[in-house]
DNA sequence: TCAATTATTCGAAAACTTCGAACAATCAAA
DNA sequence: TTTGATTGTTCGAAGTTTTCGAATAATTGA
């Protein structure tokens, strides 16, 4: 297994993270993502194939938005919040709201 | 040539306009938007094909980010920025002020 | 009516997404 | 230490999207 790569704070391209955010499954991760410090894939059920669920957690990853830590089997995934915020302050939060408004209405 | 079709404020989705802004040449063309209140296809030389300009304008356009105004043999196209500032408060400020800072620095 | 301008639609090639199956890595129990 | 269970990634195929240039459509002005 390869080791996982993450890029670099000044290297978060903001078409990547907003690319990245323009999935319903990918955005769905990161509201979750918002409300638990760590998760791991299998701690997700959102009714797409385990591969598939695989290659959005690259997605987000390689776009800077979330961090990736191996724990024994598992790979714990949590939100770069800090980088984003340096990189783009307030997008984060904004886009949570703007994705919460959309259920609690 | 169809009537042009754009979404109602209440059916703009969060995702939809993330993906729309989730790529170069779209960003691009918001970017402009936003310090020119209108523009034609024609105003922009981004590089692609005009068939792909019109592609990502009607991505941006079903989106509901931008308005499209035929006026002659030109489609006049504008920023939903009332619309936008309704159904996510912020949002395309701070998509901006982050596309801004990118290049300014 | 004819030509010029502007933009969309069409069809083909390339790139991306999704899935299930196969594979790899890690840990725990026997 | 081997076996099995758990967790994710990689692979190959099928479907979808993106991109391009060529053809088409709509509008205006000569």
């Amino acid at each position: 297994m390869r080791p996982i790569h993450h890029p670099n704070c000044q290297d978060i391209a903001l078409e990547g993270v907003l690319y990245a955010l323009g999935d319903p499954v990918r955005l769905e991760i990161v509201q979750r993502l918002a409300s638990n410090d760590e998760l791991s894939c299998s701690d997700l059920d959102l009714g797409v194939a385990k591969s598939t669920l695989s290659h959005h957690f690259k997605i987000l990853r390689e776009a800077g938005v979330l961090h990736c830590r191996k724990q024994g089997t598992q790979h714990m995934n949590s939100l770069r919040r800090d980088d984003l915020e340096a990189a783009f302050p307030g997008l984060l939060d904004t886009i949570l709201q703007a994705a919460r408004g959309k259920v609690e209405r």
